[in-house]
DNA sequence: TCAATTGTTAAGTTTCTGTTAATAAACTGT
DNA sequence: ACAGTTTATTAACAGAAACTTAACAATTGA
């Protein structure tokens, strides 16, 4: 789930923008400190887009549009009154991804929100997308394993889990490890997950070759072995 | 013989320009309106530039470079007045290509329109419009698929996403990138209307080929699988 | 205006995913 | 080698997530 951060010191505005971004299924989370945004965006866990009105009590708006930019990639859409048309320009001179004049309709703005999300999501998508073997190859550009010249259809997440082992051949994976590196940081959940999915991967890839297969590693976790 | 469309509500401004462009053998075409510019933008034959008045009676036109770039890669020179700078940063920043402050010389605007043109020439090197498998010919210069030598009748958006899909055979999209690429970044909408343009296409092409077919890949999006 | 295209919504269906629990296998200390 | 303990395998189920489809609404252009 994605967490917008909102910036604004109107109550009203704060709030039906958390009510439209609930409702839409975002995460959300409001300051009306400028300093906040920039500790927030810093931190461990920053959020995924910021909504920002730049006159804040502490800090100039553009300054904080400004400083984000320095460091990170988190898109930026500022909030400007009707007639700060500087506001808008200096934000968008300094990176900001869009602009919304106030008032608002909400809607406006989540459709706003996520054509940014969708517009910067794009170029952050990963590049070594083939792995080659002796008879396996995985594809996931097209999204799909070859064995044997067949093309075996795996579901999304064991492809992932697969692509992620077969990278690094022979290296052992914890549970753990392949939650977060695989399912992702957030998840949640039990690790036996990892298991029944190992097992739905190898009934597909059952005895295809003895050049490689998925090892269990008693007591640790799973890898990829890759033999010769 | 390139073609220059003429936005400004000015007709001093106007017809010095149009002098000026037939004086260097550039064809010229104005208008006033800026809902002009855009289906002049969109017609059978663009222009290959655009001057641009910011402050036209109809249209915002910064909003209406914004839409020109949504669609199109037609250069836009912003005319702005002396005061108006944040028409011209505004105009940057949603993607025109040069500005030139009023009032001008018209040498030197004739000299930025030989520049744009010069530049973005280089870029616009000529596109594959036609893509042809067994038995299926996408022309996107007519607009116009062909299945099996028969033609089959495609509305525009439905044939741009054939087009895009086919052009990269067994490349899975996701439906966010479909939008940017067949929509524009500019879009604003919910990511199931891709589902609705495939089913449509489906219908239409439906158990033409079995070399070719549009799939469905769980969880991830679509694509144009071709065998053999 | 009408007709064609395009976008939205929601119900219905399919596919996938995570959990549980029973069973099997591997290790441990004696 | 044995019993006991820990860990892994497996199948079955329930719920979630994703896709399909149809019908309707909005938009666009003739």
């Amino acid at each position: 789930m994605e967490r917008i951060l909102i910036a604004d010191d109107d109550k009203t505005s704060r709030e039906a923008l958390q009510l439209a971004l609930r409702r839409d299924g975002f995460e959300s989370l409001a300051t009306q400190s400028g300093a906040e945004v920039l500790s927030l965006c810093k931190g461990e866990n920053p959020p995924a887009l910021v909504l920002l009105e730049p006159a804040l009590p502490d800090r100039d708006g553009i300054e904080i549009c400004k400083e984000v930019r320095s460091f990170s990639d988190i898109p930026v859409i500022i909030l400007s009154s009707r007639d700060d048309v500087a506001a808008k320009v200096l934000g968008l001179a300094f990176g900001a991804d869009d602009y919304i004049t106030k008032p608002f309709d909400t809607r406006e703005v989540m459709a706003r929100v996520k054509a940014v999300l969708r517009r910067t999501r794009i170029h952050n998508k990963p590049k070594n997308t083939l792995i080659t073997y002796e008879n396996l190859i995985i594809d996931m550009n097209r999204y799909e394993a070859k064995i044997g010249g067949k093309v075996c259809e795996l579901p999304p997440k064991e492809i992932e889990l697969l692509f992620h082992l077969a990278s690094n051949p022979n290296k052992v994976f914890t549970r753990d490890e392949l939650l977060d590196d695989v399912w992702g940081f957030e998840y949640y959940g039990d690790s036996r997950t990892i298991d029944v999915h190992i097992k739905r991967l190898r009934t597909k890839l059952d005895g295809v070759s003895d050049k490689w297969f998925l090892k269990t590693v008693w007591g640790v976790g799973y890898k990829f072995e890759l033999n010769e």
